[in-house]
RNA sequence: GGGAGAUUAGCUCAGUUGGUUCAGAGCACCUGCCUUACAAGCAGGGGGCCACAGGUUCGAGUCCUGUAUCUCCCACCA
């Protein structure tokens, strides 16, 4: 008997061979003559830690990854972080407020000592959790969005970019995160729905006593910067104000009243206040009309000197505040619940401040071009298909790019402003600057001192954007082996959130830079939600820990878990329950190592049986191959993986290895085993892209191996494309058999109870081979082929072939039903294939191939209820 | 407000160009079994007017139209 344990303990194995194929340095790529399969990461937050989003995005990567590297791929999956910018320095800022330091006081250089400290302690520890996972990137290239050369990278681009005129500085209306302190693009901002307050506040005209514009506003607290109110020129109600001069309630600021269309007649008031400062329509009512703008905040959400009634109160408090005030002097009309949309920063949850500002922006126009067009000609495949309306839509509206975020962890913008001035140059170092400022300015005195950089820093996705590029040095060492190996890669996966923020920013960068796409197919996946489709989060509780997961039912089985649920663009509901699922897969696979682990051999030759088991299980295996083949291509992975699932139990486990296993004692033959070993590592390679650690050491534990073997280095075979006639045939015995087991069952036979069969069929011959099996299938102590109806017996029928086993007991009444039965249910049949094919119309129209199928059809029902009509008959 | 998608078994989903007995899978459920690999298992079973109403067709989960419900994305009505 075998030593193993029953059951499969991961713990051991798993980290055993994690290591031994980093030793065996099998994920590392380097060009050569095959073709290549690229992948590169989407780099994780550098100080992020694993979450079962990850898990989902990397599986999947993983999966693509090590079956391509089976078949014949030189592949490469280039992991790494990003710096993240705004996550990365909103947590330092916190760590440092914590000990009561603010970034402001102990200056850029000293903050950036904190901001590395922290990257150096938490970063990369997301990518030794994915080797927890298993997942097989190769480790050498590791990246990270601020190392020295990418970030020259950036910063080259950067210059690139506004020598061509692509990038330029301006003042304008952009969110403004107040808790981040920092301007945020557009993708940033999420809008909520907020339940709130529409107040309606009395404005005094200038030289008409009780006479008021009465404005609408769900903020009240920007009144501070009001400098006109709007009617539209056509309504009647407030015609009476045209040309008036409103008074700004408690600011006693006169304003005029301006008209424009824009306003509309039917919703609130039909008047608005207008502030050009802190909402983007009535910056634009302020260009149109040449209003001024008086920004009242601070960049923190407090008011400034420039509403000096509420001078340094928060902006939510001012609200409050303001109605108050309003209120008592009398100016406040009425207060109405109203729901709108809120924009929130999609970092702190804030409200968005609308803000006028200095920012830099990236010309969106002409990149947009070719990105529209590769995913429109399909030269870019989105999977699934339908995102390319939401990719297609947003490319087509698309706004200029801010750029500039006011952080300092990041990409320092290279812009030198001269003394004093607004003047600056671009360059991508200080050196190259003063080069440039000397010749701009003429003055040769000029050093290094005069020059003063922007403060801002890059938009975190302003260098991501150049990952697939620059992971190979497509941009610090242009031109070399592997970029021209590795560029374009052939896959991303990733989720539909960022196809704005990143997956169509690298189009537009690849082809930018490198003239070229960066990868050829997009694979989307869903949201990990739980199992009642709540989104999973830290305040819910509802997600669970990665790593404990790993812990208890092993990465093989968190992998299956994640990925049985996890078809391309639908959200997965994880459910812990799919992982046990993943478990006890495991256990089964282990338990059949057991088994033929077990097994002595002899040198007799395979029995008739074996060979027959043999034929039909290489049929089996290919025939599944070719299934799975497809769904790979297809991107179909769960289906894929649930292919490997039911070859292995139900097709290998279930019946292949129950049919050549010996009875207990006896060996087996040399030849079946050599058969049923060469089955078994078939099988585990088509799962080991799913399952690796599992498939690693079974494969292993199946011969003696020789050091450096390993199942990650076997090519597949290509598999018989011409369906073997035995697979059709074995599918009549299956059918048989569990008919057979049914009956058993309903019949009271216990499973060690023999019974004895009665074939009577015209194929004799079709059976002969299999009697043997049968016999251990069903238990009999006698199978036999008759002509004649059974006395005694129960009766069954698979396709025209009846099978009598004979009862203690028989009902004939129950037995007559039954027939009965069954006569109905095909005349029923036969009625409707006759009504089909006794249309002229169905005849004449279907193609040949129906009409014949209908026949046969037909022809097959009546061969089937002659049997079950004669059956009756001889009963009676 | 605009757009996209979904609706098939108790749950999560497949269902390819409309055509075999097409109504499927996994999980869950029910029944029987501790049968010398595996109870984290084995054997068997029940369960669905394919959201609703029309239409096209010899033929419709599959194509078209409308209705209902849900989800997501986009959008500056104060």
């Amino acid at each position: 008997m075998s030593t193993l344990s029953t059951k499969y303990d991961p713990s051991q194995i798993e980290d055993k061979w994690y290591a031994a194929w980093l030793e065996a340095n099998l994920f590392h790529s380097e060009p050569d003559e095959r073709p290549a399969y690229s992948i590169v990461i989407p780099p994780p937050n550098v100080t992020g830690i694993l979450h079962m989003g990850h898990v989902l995005d990397n599986t999947l990567q993983d999966v693509l990854i090590r079956r391509k590297r089976m078949t014949g791929f030189n592949t490469c999956w280039v992991p790494g972080t990003d710096h993240a910018s705004i996550a990365t320095e909103s947590k330092v800022v916190a760590k440092l407020a914590e000990e009561g330091i603010r970034k402001e006081d102990i200056g850029r250089e000293k903050y950036l000592e904190h901001a590395y400290a922290w990257k150096d302690k938490y970063g990369g520890i997301i990518l030794h959790q994915l080797k927890k996972l298993g997942c097989s990137c190769d480790w050498d290239r590791t990246n990270f969005t601020m190392n020295p050369d990418y970030s020259k990278a950036v910063l080259e681009v950067f210059c690139k970019l506004f020598e061509k005129g692509l990038i330029y500085r301006g003042i304008r209306m952009v969110n403004w995160d107040p808790k981040a302190q920092t301007a945020i693009s557009d993708e940033e901002v999420n809008y909520k729905s907020i339940q709130g307050k529409l107040y309606h506040i009395r404005y005094p005209i200038e030289g008409m006593e009780d006479s008021y514009a009465i404005v609408a506003t769900t903020r009240p607290e920007t009144l501070l910067g009001d400098t006109a109110v709007a009617i539209n020129p056509v309504d009647d109600r407030w015609a009476h104000l045209k040309g008036k001069q409103a008074i700004v309630p408690l600011v006693g600021r006169p304003v005029p009243i301006i008209e424009d269309e824009y306003v509309k007649t039917d919703f609130g008031t039909g008047c608005l206040k207008v502030t050009p400062a802190h909402d983007i329509n009535d910056y634009e009512l302020g260009i149109k009309h040449g209003l001024d703008s008086i920004d009242i905040f601070s960049d923190d959400g407090t008011i400034n000197e420039s509403g000096d009634l509420y001078l340094g109160q928060d902006r939510f408090a001012v609200r409050k505040e303001i109605v108050k005030d309003l209120e008592e002097a009398g100016l406040l009309v009425k207060i109405e619940p109203y729901a709108h949309e809120v924009g929130h920063s999609e970092r702190t949850d804030v409200p968005i401040e609308p803000k006028l500002s200095m920012q830099w922006f990236l010309k969106m126009e002409e990149l947009v071009k070719p990105a529209l067009n590769a995913v429109n000609e399909g030269d870019i495949k989105l999977i699934p298909g339908r995102f390319i309306n939401t990719y297609r839509h947003w490319l087509e509206n698309i706004q200029d790019w801010c750029l500039s975020r006011q952080l300092w962890w990041g990409h320092q913008i290279p812009a030198y402003y001269l003394k004093g001035g607004n003047d600056y140059v671009v360059a991508s170092s200080l050196e190259e600057a003063l080069e440039e400022a000397q010749k701009k300015t003429g003055d040769s005195s000029l050093t290094a001192k005069d020059l003063t950089q922007d403060p801002d820093v890059l938009d975190t996705w302003a260098s991501s954007w150049l990952w697939p590029i620059e992971v190979f040095k497509g941009l610090s060492e242009p031109g070399n082996p592997d970029i021209t190996y590795y560029y374009p890669t052939q896959t991303l996966v990733t989720g539909p959130d960022i196809i704005f923020f990143w997956v169509a920013r690298m189009i537009m960068a690849g082809y930018e830079i490198m003239g070229e796409k960066p990868f050829e197919d997009v694979y989307l996946h869903g949201l990990v939600r739980d199992k009642k489709r709540r989104k999973m989060s830290k305040s819910l509780g509802n997600s669970p820990d990665a790593l404990k997961l790993i812990d208890d039912f092993g990465a093989d089985g968190v992998r299956m878990g994640m990925l049985l649920s996890a078809p391309a663009g639908n959200d997965i509901l994880f459910d812990e329950s799919l992982v046990e699922q993943g478990r006890n897969f495991c256990n089964k696979i282990w338990n059949s190592l057991r088994l033929v682990k077990g097994w002595e051999l002899s040198d007799v030759p395979a029995s008739d049986q074996d060979q027959m088991a043999i034929k039909w299980m290489q049929a089996r295996i290919d025939a599944e191959s070719l299934v799975i083949n497809d769904h790979f291509e297809k991107y179909r992975l769960s289906d894929a993986l649930m292919a490997c699932f039911k070859l292995i139990r139900d097709e290998f486990s279930q019946w292949y290895l129950e049919m050549v296993k010996p009875p207990y004692g006896e060996p087996i033959s040399r030849e079946t085993w050599e058969a049923t070993i060469s089955f078994f590592e078939q099988v585990l390679e088509c799962l080991h892209p799913f399952m690796p650690f599992i498939t690693e050491e079974v494969w292993q534990q199946l011969r003696d191996r020789k050091e450096g073997d390993f199942i990650v280095l076997q090519q597949q075979k290509k598999p018989s494309e011409v369906m073997h006639p035995i697979l059709e045939e074995f599918e009549l015995i299956k059918e048989l058999v569990t008919k057979i087991r049914a009956f058993r069952v309903e019949n009271g036979f216990s499973p060690k109870e023999q019974i004895s069969l009665f074939l009577k069929t015209k194929d004799e011959e079709r059976f002969i081979p299999y009697t043997s099996l049968l016999e251990k299938f069903l238990n009999t102590d006698t199978i036999a082929f008759v002509k004649e109806q059974v006395e005694n017996s129960g009766s069954l029928r698979v396709q025209t072939h009846e099978c009598f086993i004979p009862l203690k007991a028989v009902d004939t009444g129950a037995e007559r039903e039954k027939l009965k039965k069954e006569i109905q249910y095909y005349e029923g049949f036969l009625q409707k294939t006759e009504k089909k094919l006794s249309n002229e119309k169905f005849v004449a129209n279907a193609p040949e191939k129906v009409v014949a199928l209908e026949r046969k059809k037909l022809a097959d029902t009546q061969e089937k209820l002659n049997v079950l009509r004669e059956s009756l008959l001889q009963l009676n």
